[in-house]
DNA sequence: CCCTTATGAATGTCAGACAATTAAAGGTCT
DNA sequence: AGACCTTTAATTGTCTGACATTCATAAGGG
């Protein structure tokens, strides 16, 4: 049944069919929760081994295009996109192109902020009482002494993800959890003294106060200064490691 | 070989190998560029059959974290993940999200606006000759009158793609990417007629004549009356669907 | 010295087998 | 009749071995 291209195997098999399946699944043919047919049967249908439809099935499962199941009547479904599916396929992806990419600490936080700031004031608007709840906790974590690096860093995370959630608009957060979560690797980069962490948690807390008040100008300008006390920590970092090279 | 977990096979193997694979590379254990032990070293390595193996990189092939070539001295080599691959990755799963969640016009116009009003300011700082030309040219195009729908929306999104990209930002154009272009298929459900066209060209070279003065208010507001129409032309056809079912 | 030809290592594909899993049909006991 | 157990068939998961294909390098010939 390989009745096509004699001439321009550009690419695998497998990688053929996982795109035709694709297509079909992205064109619509195929809807949510629809059971594709079995491995013999497609194998027939492509004129391929079964290896070769497994390997094309696999390429789809990675994308959380399909789920398999086992056993009588089970097979590859065709998976729901959810949100929660959406977030760690970006968030790999923008920390992978972060850390490929040599992108300046600069760029890098002068989009997260960017992002933020056109989310603070539909936060300011819609912030309920529970994401307030969520973001006070979180500063009082980061208040702690004994804190480590990584759990203040994974805190103010939290904090940020909370800003953007409090927008209540999940395409929002979608968009936002690449720029937000892909960060921390840089920014763990910064060591943070008392004194910093002091200065950040203020910040957070005028943050907090701004939504709490819902005065969206207030928050911009929080998010405005904790930009620009960012990017002193990070220069300071670049600077001390610039010395100590030398 | 398999000493590890005799009561968790709560996935495949293949995707366990993946996973580990995967790590080693978002870990930074494997760099950009270096060849992976074989297919056979890594059958060996992880007490597996070939297959097995081949299907675990098949998954990472599938996210674009390796490619693989052929030959002597072939072998699956760690992807440098290009801002490209990124790109179009990210533009695939925010078109499915958005057709597989019934998101509602409002939301997606939202956000995507909320974002595109982010760039703004940054972009009438930086804008150069080149960014507005593209700009000024997608107008023209969309002035014409003999325009098909989708060379419309196409124009549309290189409009907004050319905004984005003035503020010569590459991770902030990647984070854009898709909540532009996954709006597409939303926007495309408008049948523009030539009165909303006049409309919406106006609006666009409102937007372009204040980057072209760096005017970043302007440019803020013409961005808030192109979302306010968006969403006016959205409901109308909306309601006008809502008439004929009944 | 250049061109052609082997060589070998690697991925790509195939065929067939068996293990593991699971839902549904069928059978048995109360 | 209904609850519980057993069988069965379909399907994915894994393994083995084979052969085809590709391609950089080495070997050989002019």
């Amino acid at each position: 049944m390989k009745t096509a291209d004699p001439a321009q195997p550009r690419q695998d098999l497998s990688a053929q069919i996982a795109e035709a399946i694709r297509d079909a699944i992205v064109e619509g043919r195929m809807i949510t929760g629809e059971r594709l047919p079995s491995e013999a049967e497609l194998s027939e249908q492509f004129g391929v081994s079964r290896s070769t439809v497994r390997e094309a099935l696999k390429r789809l499962a990675a994308q959380s295009l399909i789920r398999t199941q086992r056993g009588a009547f089970g097979g590859a479904f065709v998976n729901r996109l959810s949100y929660q599916g959406a977030y760690s396929q970006h968030i790999t992806t923008s920390t992978l192109l972060l850390s490929m990419n040599a992108v300046s600490f600069e760029t890098a936080c002068e989009a997260r902020y960017t992002l933020e700031r056109a989310c603070a004031p539909i936060a300011a608007r819609r912030r309920t009482d529970h994401s307030l709840a969520t973001m006070r906790a979180e500063i009082a974590r980061q208040s702690q002494a004994g804190l480590s690096d990584e759990a203040f860093c994974a805190s103010d995370v939290a904090l940020h993800r909370a800003l953007v959630d409090a927008a209540d608009n999940p395409v929002l957060s979608y968009q936002l959890a690449g720029a937000v979560e892909a960060m921390q690797p840089l920014m763990n980069m910064i060591t943070f003294t008392a004194r910093s962490r002091g200065e950040i948690v203020g910040l957070h807390s005028a943050l907090a106060d701004a939504l709490e008040h819902q005065d969206a100008p207030a928050a911009d300008t929080a998010l405005h200064r904790l930009e620009a006390y960012t990017l002193t920590l990070g220069r300071d970092v670049m600077a001390t490691r610039a010395r100590k090279s030398t």
